[in-house]
DNA sequence: TTGTAGGCGTTATCAT
DNA sequence: ATGATAACGCCTACAA
């Protein structure tokens, strides 16, 4: 059955005004004798009358709304980063909506094709890994939509861009990990195409450069779905353990993957870090208490969100088109814990383990 | 600066047509020329136009979105019943719009009202911890907004209903403690006029009353935000352990109580399960790789979103108003591991713990 | 086969 | 101080 909020109509018909004087009544505009302003007053929070906001965005032209599409809201890094979205938003008015493309093109296309066409002021977009066609984002840019990429961009989309610097937290955790005496180091990197898979892949490979340390291509695994699927992470992780010699250390290259590894290795009984080292990047909360705690690369998710939303909304409320952009790189810190450290100890400390840097 | 999407204005003018002909070429009405028909698909589909979801959505009525309001996206509870949402509303064609409240009636209020004065078609909620004033709820459903609830529910308000049995999951959990060895079980639970709340507690008294347990009042910590904070947990438990006699268990009735209080019993460095039995309602992935695994109560969270879904579809698709209310209760699983294991052993094996049940 | 007009809810502009 | 009208983009009943 239908549902159909009062309206100003029905207000000016109950109270034998036009509709105008009911507008700008309720606008509280000076013009308007104050007992009539009263009675639509009065009368109005009896209905508990909205303003209706689809017809407000048609008029205005705008929806004081964002939309903002990531590939899974079950993903720690990204349930910050709209954490971070949403504080700001909150605070300019705009209402921040969400969407998932789940790694899927198909769906984060359709996501856009709702979101655009002026339901939402400005987008918000971290890419799907499947997606190689730019196409419908880059119309919509050149229709002029407001769009700020963050984590996985476009490279050649000329807009604000929010990342991490991916390169020196890989260069770092894998030089971490060498230091502390791990030599054959594998690594299982997201979707090769994607900007974000490239940084930290030069990142790991910087570091083994640093020390001398062969690269081998065997040792590269890619995962095109980043891990979002148990299987692809297991198949990667198996095909690594056949390899002779055999990596002594797993360094992965994105939230889900981290955690999947480490679900593989405990299932395959590998101990970590003897038989095998393990870090990577993971926002979880729950790394800490993991059996072991993991090492990970921590990324400033939220204040990702705060600047991504920052600029978007400094796009959407600029009176002249804005042809200078900037690319933000933030610093993602290492934590480092028990699941590289390879000081020969029967058991890891019950507590909560210590969280250097 | 401001972005224009193409409209049938443009393409009627452009073409020297009026609009209606555009509009009924571009719906591909029987009653077009198919040379005009061509035209106009052809040049629409150059300037990549689409139709204004807005104008649709005023015109229509409707919008084909539903909104979803739950306290926190980084939930995994929550995150899996938003995918459950979304796998049927893609199916039938509708986008799902998600809003956080935080647990603030605040932000749930803000989010009400934004979503409804018919933004969205129905809508899908549980509650905020913090939420007692059901008045505006009350007050969009009394107007005609389809709403089905589901976990965190508001109880006297007619409609459709979806929760999992949590007086038989709790039951169940405690029973497990009971017969594992432990005796003085604690409870921290959620905000204390939650339905759910009520419902998971009675399945804990239950449980030892059908041991014949004594129940002690202070053996009872409510945590108003759910867990959210942490403080609040810590609080909780470090008063529990001031009691004489110590609880020897603790049964934390929402996700983030039970990771929450893992993290402070971690912290305090008080050994699980030897000094501290531990289980709890949990949906996170991670549970089984934590350290000790846990003891968790698992609920179809997915399920639960499909099936709220398909009601709340029902409820907007019928001609006629609907009178007949169903309210599901699920059955959650207990997957039962080390936290609760007060089998002497050193340690826990290295691989993945068997989960029965 | 195509065009005109009216309406969805709102507000700005121009009367009165 | 209040009202009539037009416009935002779309669709459809009715007219031509």
């Amino acid at each position: 059955m239908k549902y159909s909020a009062p309206t100003i109509k029905d207000i000016a018909r109950a109270l034998n005004l036009s509709t105008s004087t009911v507008s700008r009544a309720l606008r509280d505009s000076y013009e308007i004798n104050p007992a009539t302003k009263k009675l639509v007053l009065e009368y109005a929070a009896r209905l508990n009358y909205q303003p209706n906001p689809i017809a407000l965005s048609l008029r205005e032209r705008r929806s004081l709304s964002l939309g903002v599409i990531v590939c899974e809201v079950a993903n720690s890094f990204f349930s910050q980063v709209i954490n971070g979205i949403e504080s700001i938003a909150y605070e300019k008015g705009y209402q921040v909506i969400i969407s998932q493309s789940r790694e899927s093109s198909e769906k984060e296309w359709r996501a856009l094709q709702y979101l655009a066409s002026r339901s939402v002021d400005g987008l918000l977009i971290s890419l799907s890994t499947e997606t190689t066609d730019l196409s419908m984002i880059r119309q919509l840019h050149a229709q002029g939509l407001p769009i700020v990429f963050f984590d996985r961009v476009a490279e050649d989309i000329p807009t604000h861009k929010v990342t991490v610097d991916g390169f020196q937290a890989s260069h770092k955790a894998v030089m971490h990990l060498i230091t502390n005496g791990f030599r054959r180091i594998a690594i299982l990197a997201n979707a090769a195409f994607l900007s974000i898979t490239k940084e930290r892949l030069a990142g790991y490979e910087k570091a083994l450069l640093d020390h001398g340390l062969p690269m081998r291509r065997e040792w590269i695994r890619y995962c095109d779905h980043g891990g979002m699927y148990y299987d692809e992470v297991e198949t990667a992780i198996r095909s690594l353990l056949q390899l002779r010699p055999r990596p002594d250390a797993i360094f992965a290259a994105s939230d889900k993957l981290t955690t999947n590894a480490l679900r593989v290795l405990r299932l395959l009984q590998i101990r970590i870090p003897q038989q095998m080292g393990l870090a990577g990047f993971s926002n979880s909360e729950l790394t800490e208490l993991l059996d072991p705690p993991l090492t990970v690369i921590k990324q400033p998710a939220f204040e990702m969100g705060r600047i991504a939303t920052e600029l978007l909304l400094q796009l959407i409320e600029s009176k002249r088109p804005i042809k200078e952009f900037e690319t933000r790189k933030l610093q993602a810190e290492v934590l480092v814990r028990a699941s590289t450290s390879l000081l020969k100890k029967k058991e890891h400390p019950r507590g909560l383990p210590t969280t250097s840097q």
